[in-house]
DNA sequence: ACGGAAATGTAGCCTATGCTATATTTCCAA
DNA sequence: TTGGAAATATAGCATAGGCTACATTTCCGT
């Protein structure tokens, strides 16, 4: 028995609700990049403190081993994030060096909103490395707007 | 170079923080059950709509082929979370609607969360079907504690 | 009652993301 | 300057989770 599951179409101008396919389909796209925006935003973070982002560091951090970042460097130059010669360290391309920025802001502001509406800061650094990735620009403006609008 | 990254250890009794890996380890973990997660509460909705699952509906529902859906429920199986039979609907077991159950309560929690802070309806249930599985017990916590303070 | 349509299952392919074991290269200290 | 340690690369294995193509079963309308 085949179900019709097509919503109420709004025929009155109204935009038509995103179905539960939608939410979905969003989410795993969202999933596929999350792992390179968290190496993004790690290779920032590497840069800025050591003037170069070495695949051991960045393996103890992300807590993997180091063929497994490795690999997913190699993933990440072909998507043209990153730039490395072998044996050396890893450094951002424009794009890359972009999305980390995103990430970071991304980052910042959900750690600042979970603290703001009662999150031990403790939990809300743990949590906010999952949840960065999920958050829509709405959301994020959202976001700003409640955290100005409480000084 | 090895860098030590030992984080500065707190000898004065205070717990010592999360570092940066136990924070990417614990996403990873997170993200293994995500999927779990989401069948089990979409098998609870198709149930109480229909009085079963049925593979055709969860993978329409889901946004997915069913030889996917269908895999997934064999993996869901393994894991003793759902019952079924060839050609037959799929049913959650003790563990799997438990499992739906607190899964549907951080989903429901997490969009009034976001609502509240001024989060526009849509967007906050896009953004929840996958912040959802990162939140923590803690942070369940500060946003109920944060919904009830507000009448 | 049965034949076709719908639902379900299976096979086989692919990529991502983890791992261990091993090879290679670089770098530093004696 | 060189030999061993550390870092990096590579090979090979496994599982998850997508897909298409095809096989099988169920179900329904005539
Ligand atoms: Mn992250
Ligand atoms: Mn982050
Ligand atoms: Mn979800
Ligand atoms: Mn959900």
């Amino acid at each position: 028995m085949s179900r019709d599951e097509l919503p109420p179409e709004p025929e009155d101008g109204t935009l038509p609700e995103a179905t539960d396919a939608d939410r979905f389909t969003n989410a795993r796209a969202i999933r596929s990049t999350a792992l390179f925006e968290d190496y993004t935003e790690l290779i920032a973070d590497l840069t800025e403190e050591f003037g170069e982002a070495r695949i051991t560091d960045i393996a103890r951090r992300l807590g993997v081993t180091h063929p497994t970042a490795n690999k997913a460097v190699l993933r990440l130059k072909r998507e043209g994030l990153v730039i490395s010669r072998p044996y050396r360290g890893v450094f951002l391309t424009e794009a890359g060096a972009t999305m980390a920025r995103e990430v970071k802001a991304r980052h910042r502001l959900v750690v600042r909103l979970l603290i703001a509406v009662g999150v031990p800061a403790e939990a809300a650094e743990m949590d906010a490395e999952g949840i960065e990735h999920y958050v829509s620009e709405t959301t994020l403006k959202a976001f700003e707007a409640y955290l100005d609008g409480r000084e």
